[in-house]
RNA sequence: GCAGGUGUGGUUCAAUGGUAGAAUAUAACCUUGCCAAGGUUGAGACGCGAGUCCGAUUCUCGUCACUUGCUCCA
């Protein structure tokens, strides 16, 4: 089988309407990109299969959808507006790009802590140090420029320092401040968790590879909260839940790995973390990070917000601050791996090549085309059958061309039913279903359609 | 942001300092009883902007986008 290139999978996706380049007729915005009328059901039904294993079918976990604009405060007490702000330095002689503080710490091998140095200290310290390239071994840097990864904009008619506010550059700050909010609305006991699917910005220095890495991108994060010293029999729970989840929408095993940060590549507010990487076709690539993160959001927030964010458990009348485990990934980056992973290149008996995406029913934009084996004769009747089921699902309609087209075509937006409609039809009432993936044919009648249909796409 | 590479119909690839050609895809019609068959007709391109030149898709400069590395990250 052919292993695809990104470029070949950024062609496909505009060829058949998945994704296009943003702004495109402008010559293009730098990483910004359009999903089409098949990429926007595609993204739509991967959002809905995330939450109907994390919130419908979850017993513990319930969802919510915050705003994009929260006060500038949340990011202080978040810590974003302090690591998020990296000063970079580049060697003027080979080029290279450095963060200052990294040079500093590299240099005394971890001794000093130079994340608390201004700028100006730290390029002191760089100079009375003589902390050379290490690359070129030359002591020739540009000043310090700081690269604050938040988006700013301004809220109010005039551009004043004062409403500075920023595009949330994650949505779990959503759910920690409305934390007691939805606890005591809905009645729940601690452990429990908030879900939240919605878009967050981020100015990175290097976006690219496609979607994977976008300034614009949207979140599927769970918050989960519970008991201190419960958090690493919680953090296995979601870790399998979450590779459950993968395997059952047809992610491949041999192209998923887990890998556990070790405590020098951990955040400074976790003590577990787990990152799901897929093999993408530029490499590696983190899909799923399930984190620990402590009680350290929700006790930054009770300190800058000067409210209890402390949890009192009925039963025993304790009263503490949750710990949290945080099982979240990137929704078009999880997009981009269905398209990988879905994409196949098969040849057939006779010869021919067959491009096909094997995307899990449930995924697939249509989940059923409905063709009219001759135009004319059953045309009619086609189009009645197509109305009927595009009441109940996502159906195509392709009278275009002959038979062996419509399936191809059909195959490679990955349409995991095809239903021809012949002359059995008009006598019988049954129509032919040609399957995507085992290319078989069933013969079902009309009126079991939908639950035939319902029975194929199931997750 | 820095350094390299790339930019011609939707896609893949030609050619050219003077009218840009094909394959495939696509639209309409005919034909067609189950896996890209055939026929007829149609539509569709030099990333953008300056400069040199009688004339630039071609040469020069700028810009934008993509891409490969560096740094960061979900």
């Amino acid at each position: 089988m052919k292993e695809l290139s990104m470029e070949q999978l950024v062609n496909l996706c505009k060829q058949y309407g998945f994704i296009f380049q943003g702004s495109e007729i402008y010559g293009g915005l730098a990483n910004t990109w359009d999903y089409g009328p098949l990429g926007m059901e595609l993204k739509n039904n991967v959002k809905k299969a995330w939450l109907k294993k994390f919130v419908q079918e979850s017993q513990y976990n319930v969802g919510m959808d915050s705003a994009i604009l929260m006060n500038p405060k949340t990011w202080e007490a978040s810590g974003h507006i302090k690591t998020f702000n990296d000063p970079l330095v580049d060697c003027r002689h080979c080029k290279t790009r450095y963060r200052a503080d990294k040079l500093i710490e590299d240099f005394t091998k971890g001794e000093v802590d130079a994340g608390g140095l201004s700028d100006i200290q730290l390029m002191d310290y760089i100079k009375e140090h003589n902390i050379v390239c290490p690359k070129c071994g030359k002591l020739d840097y540009t000043d310090i420029r700081k690269f604050n990864l938040m988006f700013k904009t301004f809220q109010g008619v005039t551009e004043d320092n004062t409403n500075t506010i920023f595009l949330r550059p994650e949505t779990a700050q959503g759910i920690f401040v409305n934390f007691l909010n939805v606890q005591r609305s809905m009645r729940l006991k601690v452990p429990f968790g908030i879900a939240q699917v919605g878009k967050s910005f981020r100015n990175e220095i290097t976006p690219g590879n496609f979607i994977f890495r976008i300034r614009e991108f949207e979140q599927m994060e769970l918050e989960f909260f519970c008991k201190p010293g419960t958090e690493i029999e919680w953090f296995n729970y979601w870790k399998d839940y979450c590779h459950k989840w993968l395997l059952d929408l047809g992610i491949k095993e041999d192209k998923l790995r887990l890998r556990d940060h070790d405590a020098a590549e951990l955040s400074f507010y976790s003590n577990a973390t787990t990152d799901f990487e897929y093999k993408f076709p530029f490499g590696w690539g983190e899909l799923w990070g399930v984190a620990s993160r402590t009680n350290y959001d929700l006790t930054q927030h009770q300190q800058f917000s000067n409210q209890s964010m402390a949890y009192l458990d009925p039963i025993t009348n304790e009263k503490y601050i949750p710990y949290v485990v945080e099982p979240s990934l990137g929704c078009d980056r999880m997009v981009l791996t269905f398209l990988c992973n879905s994409y196949c290149c098969e040849t057939l008996e006779n010869g021919e090549e067959r491009e096909v995406l094997k995307l899990h029913p449930y995924l697939a934009p249509y989940k059923a085309a409905v063709l009219p084996l001759v135009k004319k004769n059953h045309g009619s009747l086609a189009t009645e059958i197509y109305h009927n089921l595009s009441k109940y699902f996502m159906v195509n309609y392709d009278e275009a061309g002959n038979i062996g087209k419509r399936y191809r075509r059909n195959d490679v937006i990955g349409t995991p039913l095809c239903i021809t409609i012949d002359d059995e039809t008009i006598t019988n009432k049954t129509v032919t279903v040609r399957n995507r993936d085992t290319m078989e044919q069933d013969v079902v009648k009309i009126d079991n359609l939908v639950d035939y249909i319902n029975k194929k796409i199931e997750f």
